[in-house]
DNA sequence: CCTGGGCACTCCCGGGAGGATAGCGCCGAG
DNA sequence: CTCGGCGCTATCCTCCCGGGAGTGCCCAGG
């Protein structure tokens, strides 16, 4: 977007005032308001006349006539990418959130969790944190413990220091001594596989000719299968969706309807999230321009976990002008701290 | 309550009319709706003397003047115990139902949220699950697997079939084989106590008189320390919040935010569900009669699992004026169902 | 004594009128 | 280029008024 060097200085500066303004107070800004607050020593009618030029680029627009001026998404789109300079979180809340992050206990969901309340706190918004896919995760080490009889749990430790543990059928009268051998073998076969990859052999080799398998081979390719046939639903936490209601203008009730059902539906929020992985920096991702239901909100996100390993992502969603001088590097930052945790314990 | 006693069959006959009309239709109901949906064929002048009576008595109000009359939570609470006769739920929903839990899974969370969902669904209200307290269930077994060196996963499994599972930290350099003969110690000593008497039994040997302990003992009880300390926070299941919104005349949001903060507060939550245990029926619980932050909400609520084992709680909340005739058999059935489910799985 | 028609009364609700307010556009002087 | 001033416009709030729904009460009739 070139937009920036058409914008003189005192465009510019009436753009950020009366986008932050409007971040401030949800309502119009008028030019008397923009006279006082920006840092120009302009009178409201020389204002206007600015104001007028803005809007007809399209940055801002009027609910009515003589009513003030509200920014479009363009003009947060252009806020954000030229104005918004790159803050560190206060040091305050970076305390907070290493402190509650690092007793948050041993496991990856509950660390997730742990994560989620804390954005959804921190930026009075909703929050999501969606965990890491396995699929393209490599196999380390398979463990089978007998439950009772029939039943076993599956226990895969990945790449990574990521877990899956699962409940499986068995063989009634298998022992544990059984089970391990099982697992030596699978462990022989498929460590260093991704677990699509293994998923694939798995089901290659048991549909292939059968009678060539022996019995050994064939009970173990079973349970693995059994184990990993679908692919687990990767956890995706959201919180803080109390924080929808405490929002001023929320004037539409069916936006507000819309927006939750989308938090009920979470495979298209998923999908959402999962989209804004691939950038790889954050990203602000504005209603209006690609998540045609949500005309109104905007998503805050990131990726966390290791470059060269699957990654999760961090978002907060709150209406098109929440505050994102705050939003962004607490997005920022939360990703962070959750890759070095990561990195530091798996 | 010998309220019943005092209800001749006229004023009972139109309390059904009204609460049923206002079940219906949310809003007040007038003597000349009454006159028309009774099966009394009295007209509206002579059902308003009849009105006027069952105002006094307690069992009907006017929000003003000259509106219809609206039931009050005591008129509830009668037609729930006087005039609603039981009910079975449709053949179809029942179907739904056992077909649903059927495949919903091998592990009892994922049962237990998949319950969640059908019953918020089919009564279009928010339900909640609650899985049962292993605080007092007894120990039958525990596994140590070694996830990496200085973490394992520790595979508790109790009477009646049900699992934890939870990662702790161990010593750098203990071997699987360790882990077995921990285990094995473990189990000797604790089976058949339950959780509660586990962790009262391991603090207080490991806080006597250490030089007492044997390397074994005390790296054992270690691990049983670490592994039940706290006791695990209990599942919760909450889903449907969507339908609160859908309702006609959550006139007020204030109750509405109350209600959703109630829902992600989920300590207080948690309690009042615990406390609908007792009774071991079905429990209709009108806010203003027990849950006073919620009067104008009502909890139907019922236990489930094995009398003598410990139970969770499913339950439907919504308006005071919801569907019971739906709503009551539908809890009903679905805590049968998984009653039979868990006693047949574990 | 119960029933039910009639009537006056009360209260809510929706629509319209009018004043107050906020803000714009434009013009014209400095 | 700046900016004070004026006229214009649209919203919001308040008040008011009439229609509608439903009650309470009275009284006649079975």
């Amino acid at each position: 977007m070139d937009a920036r060097m058409k914008l003189a200085p005192r465009e510019l500066e009436v753009l950020r005032t009366i986008v932050e303004d409007y971040i401030a107070h949800a309502a119009p800004v008028g030019s008397r308001t923009v006279s006082k607050r920006s840092g120009l020593t302009l009178s409201p009618a020389s204002i206007r006349n600015t104001m007028a030029d803005l809007t007809d680029m399209g940055f801002l627009e009027q609910p009515h006539t003589s009513a003030g001026r509200e920014p479009t998404a363009k003009a947060f789109r252009f806020y954000l990418d030229h104005v918004l300079r790159p803050t560190v979180l206060s040091e305050q809340d970076q305390q907070l959130i290493t402190r509650y992050l690092g007793n948050a206990g041993l496991e990856l969901t509950d660390i997730l969790r742990q994560c989620s309340r804390l954005l959804s706190s921190l930026s009075n918004q909703v929050s999501m944190v969606l965990a890491p896919p396995t699929d393209d995760v490599r196999w380390r080490n398979i463990d089978f413990v007998a439950v009772r009889p029939g039943l076993a749990m599956a226990i895969l430790v990945l790449e990574g220091g990521m877990m899956q543990n699962r409940l499986i059928t068995v063989d009634e009268n298998l022992s544990q001594d059984d089970l391990v051998t099982f697992s030596n073998y699978l462990n022989h076969h498929f460590t260093g596989l991704t677990l699509t990859e293994v998923r694939l052999r798995v089901l290659r080799e048991l549909s292939g000719a059968k009678e060539r398998l022996d019995e050994l081979t064939r009970r173990a390719l079973r349970l693995a299968r059994d184990a990993f046939e679908t692919s687990r639903e990767r956890d995706l936490f959201v919180d803080g969706t109390l924080n929808l209601l405490s929002q001023p203008g929320f004037s539409d009730i069916s936006i507000m309807r819309e927006m939750l059902a989308l938090l009920e539906e979470r495979t298209r929020l998923l999908h959402i999230l999962d989209s804004t992985i691939e950038g790889g920096r954050i990203k602000v991702c504005l209603g209006r321009e690609e998540l045609d239901d949500l005309k109104d909100y905007s998503l805050v996100s990131t990726p966390f976990g290791c470059e060269d390993s699957a990654r999760g992502v961090v978002g907060v969603m709150g209406p098109l002008r929440m505050d994102y001088a705050k939003v962004v590097p607490l997005v920022d930052f939360t990703a962070r701290m959750l890759t070095e945790l990561l990195k530091k314990r798996f």
